[in-house]
DNA sequence: CTAGGGTTAG
């Protein structure tokens, strides 16, 4: 590994020994290597495959083969000639081929021409032998900058950046002077490295010796600063490029987009096309990646006929981006109907297919859609996974984010262990995946091993681990890697804050909460948002100071959310303050909720009031703002199945067997001082079956019951539930973790419960309705 | 020299 130190002590050295000018010749680089007009007869093959021949390989390779006959061996010629063969070695990435034109070469006796041997030594790169590559540099009978950079770039290509460096210096040690490409590749040498002070030497070079107008020296400190997240940089290095082409705009535009300023990248695109810069492929694909942050269905679809008028339909990437956009917009079967489809797929298609299901899980209104959407998601990735294609890291990180969305803990664990043995896991996101799927499915211990045995650290990681202890009730743990985290020098940012505000609020550390919130504001500059003041005023609430929590609520300076006014009605439902309730239930009234849930909490709360006119209001609202009813459903994972439950539900398999042992369950906890709290409807009216029965259970109960016969003693039942849990089921699950001795985890809309001997790992959130 | 896919929130 090379060490930076090096580089920098050598910097000096060239600003004394090289003419500020750059090499003449560089400029001629780029034409002499494209295939002269003219090419000589042999290249026909080359236009001939690409119409007819696809498939044919062994047809394809005679031809090969035959076209070097032509040329006797030993008689001199011209490069050229091997031109179009060795562009058939890169487009079909063939090593094998690119040896047999090799040996020819050095037969001919043209191995002494530097342009084909440079030539070579990109096609070597491109196929991913760099080993090769550097035997061919290395024989060369004399080099230039080009041959160089064409190594350099070759390096920077194959993830060996150091490597690049290294021959940088070689060829300063060698009296060659660096030209804008070597400049460039240099440049995007630092960026794999991760390396800015690297980078900003560069920079200054490039500033001392005026060429920062040279379009690809523009072009590469342009992605440089977008990838060290420094978008102003970016930018102004793209300003000051003087001839700008297609390449310098895609460059802006991605740098945009890859810094979260989507809208400033389309500004960039439109102002490219009016100044008549025909977008390529790249331009495209950049655009519809911002299509995707920003959700833009419509101008996806315009670009999309863009792109088939300028002939870039079938261009992988293209689709691929469509494909993914149609899956954020959540145009599931239109995108699955392209996927299908497609002749050819790359592990970027089953990526966004995978991701794109993910997504979808997140946004669908109901919990049941979701949750087909992550059996989709698992099904793409078994079916990747039986494919000639093998995932990388990308794919890890996106599976395991919906095993913690679906508390698949199972399936996780088979990840987890297919990420050690690919090596994958020492990836920074794949590991921070990993703390959330262990994490999410309940199992604090492991998600803090996965932790600890990281090598590499991000913010998110972090911010992953404080808000997981958080989740799980373990305050003190989440506030002691929070002062860990700053003591490490890693900046928290808004969520990390959100994360140890929940902590405090459920631990009910007031003083400590109030000063984290200040710090916040204080030290990291960081803006409380909604959340922030949500988890102040549930610890409020919780703690019964319902006053404190009210007046909390007017120190913001906007406007409270539904959320914010439904954490105070459940609170005061449950601290017996009918008053404030009803006043908050007004205000929130006002902001004609689009959340079925909120609705529900209004309607038991009149109810249980016997508010009737309120009552009718209420659903009276709710068919206006066209809000179906609460669909309440549980799944439940064993064994790599899938059980789902409905209320009061009598399919399953000895269901008869199941309201037994819930009946004995309910006697047990009865005995311990379980008192049943009014059910509440969560499916609203007009269910006979709710009505008529004396003994109502709620989804999550069945579950639950399925779980505890169906699983070996001391096993955690992991349970999904689509809407939130009532008081009375979340006080009845403490019973059942107490009465079987078992860890039970449910993850509702809201929230995560993880049930333990009693107590619910939540502290009793104060927005259970 | 430029592009498509990934991790954190009440």
């Amino acid at each position: 590994m090379l060490s930076q130190k090096s580089f920098m002590a050598s910097l000096p050295s060239i600003a004394v020994t090289c003419t500020p000018k750059l090499d003449p010749d560089f400029r001629k680089h780029p034409a002499s290597y494209s295939v002269p007009e003219k090419s000589p007869s042999i290249s026909y093959q080359k236009n001939q495959s690409h119409t007819h021949l696809d498939g044919n390989s062994e047809l394809r390779s005679l031809d090969f083969r035959e076209a070097l006959l032509l040329i006797k061996e030993g008689t001199e010629i011209e490069s050229s000639y091997y031109i179009p063969l060795l562009q058939e070695c890169i487009e079909k990435n063939s090593v094998s081929k690119a040896q047999i034109v090799h040996d020819h070469i050095m037969k001919t006796g043209t191995h002494e021409d530097l342009f084909i041997m440079t030539f070579l030594i990109n096609v070597y790169a491109k196929c991913g032998t760099m080993d090769y590559a550097r035997k061919v540099f290395d024989n060369l009978p004399r080099r230039n900058v080009v041959s160089w950079t064409t190594l350099m770039t070759g390096y920077v290509h194959n993830s060996q950046p150091e490597l690049a460096i290294q021959v940088f210096q070689e060829m300063l040690e060698a009296g060659a002077y660096p030209t804008n490409y070597t400049l460039g590749t240099a440049l995007n040498a630092c960026s794999s490295l991760h390396s800015v002070r690297l980078g900003k030497q560069f920079h200054a070079y490039i500033i001392k010796y005026q060429i920062d107008f040279d379009t690809s020296v523009g072009n590469a400190l342009c992605s440089f600063y977008s990838k060290f997240c420094n978008l102003g940089s970016a930018i102004k290095a793209f300003q000051r490029i003087s001839e700008k082409n297609v390449i310098s705009w895609t460059a802006v535009i991605s740098a945009c987009g890859d810094n979260g300023e989507a809208a400033r990248g389309l500004k960039f695109f439109t102002e490219m096309l009016s100044k008549d810069v025909k977008p390529n492929e790249f331009t495209l694909t950049s655009i519809l990646s911002l299509c995707c942050t920003t959700l833009c269905l419509g101008l996806g679809a315009q670009i999309h006929s863009l792109s088939s008028k300028l002939g870039y339909e079938s261009y992988l990437p293209i689709k691929n981006s469509i494909m993914y956009l149609y899956l954020k917009c959540g145009w599931v079967r239109e995108a699955q109907k392209l996927f299908d489809g497609m002749e050819t797929v790359s592990l970027v298609t089953w990526n966004a297919m995978i991701a794109g299901h993910a997504q979808v899980m997140d946004f669908v209104e109901d919990d049941i859609s979701a949750y087909e959407s992550g059996c989709e998601a698992l099904n793409i990735f078994l079916k990747l996974n039986q494919s000639r294609l093998k995932p990388d890291l990308f794919t890890f990180s996106s599976i395991l984010t919906v095993c913690s969305r679906m508390v698949a803990l199972e399936q996780g664990e088979q990840i987890h262990a297919q990420t050690i043995k690919t090596g994958f896991l020492t990836d920074v996101v794949v590991g921070t995946a990993l703390i959330n799927m262990y994490s999410k499915c309940g199992s604090i211990e492991k998600a803090s091993k996965a932790f600890v045995e990281m090598d590499t650290r991000t913010m998110i990681s972090w911010t992953s681990m404080i808000t997981g202890f958080s989740q799980q009730g373990w305050s003190q743990q989440a506030l002691q890697l929070f002062e860990d985290m700053r003591l490490a020098g890693v900046r928290p940012n808004q969520i990390t804050f959100v994360g140890v505000l929940s902590a405090c609020s459920q631990a009910g550390m007031v003083n400590e909460a109030l000063s984290y919130f200040e710090m916040m504001q204080k030290e990291y500059k960081i803006k409380p948002v909604m959340d922030h003041f949500a988890c102040l005023i549930d610890m409020f609430v919780r703690l019964g100071r319902l006053k404190e929590a009210f007046d909390f609520i007017g120190k913001m300076d906007f406007e409270p959310t539904e959320f914010i006014w439904s954490l105070l009605i459940a609170g005061c439902r449950s601290h017996g303050n009918l008053e404030l309730g009803f006043y908050a239930a007004e205000q929130l009234l006002k902001l004609k909720p689009k959340d079925a849930e909120t609705y529900v909490l209004l309607l038991n709360m009149y109810i249980s009031a016997g508010r009737w006119k309120d009552t009718s209001r209420v659903r009276k609202m709710m068919k206006e703002e066209k809000l179906g009813k609460l669909q309440d459903w549980s799944w439940i994972n064993i064994k790599e199945k899938v059980y789902s439950f409905k209320p009061n539900d009598k399919s399953h398999f000895h269901s008869a067997d199941l309201y037994t042992s819930l009946e004995n369950l309910l006697q047990q906890a009865s005995s311990l001082g379980y008192e049943s709290l009014e059910t509440m409807e969560l499916t609203d009216e007009d269910e006979e079956e709710n009505t008529s029965s004396s003994t109502a259970y709620h989804s999550e109960k069945l579950a639950v019951a399925f779980g505890l016969l169906n699983t070996p003693n001391a096993t955690p039942i992991r349970v999904i539930k689509s809407v939130f849990m009532c008081r009375d089921c979340h006080n009845f699950t403490k019973y059942i973790s107490l009465l079987t001795d078992r860890e039970i985890i449910i993850r509702d809309s809201k929230r995560l419960h993880k049930f333990v001997n009693g107590r619910c790992s939540c502290g009793d959130f104060s927005g259970l309705p």
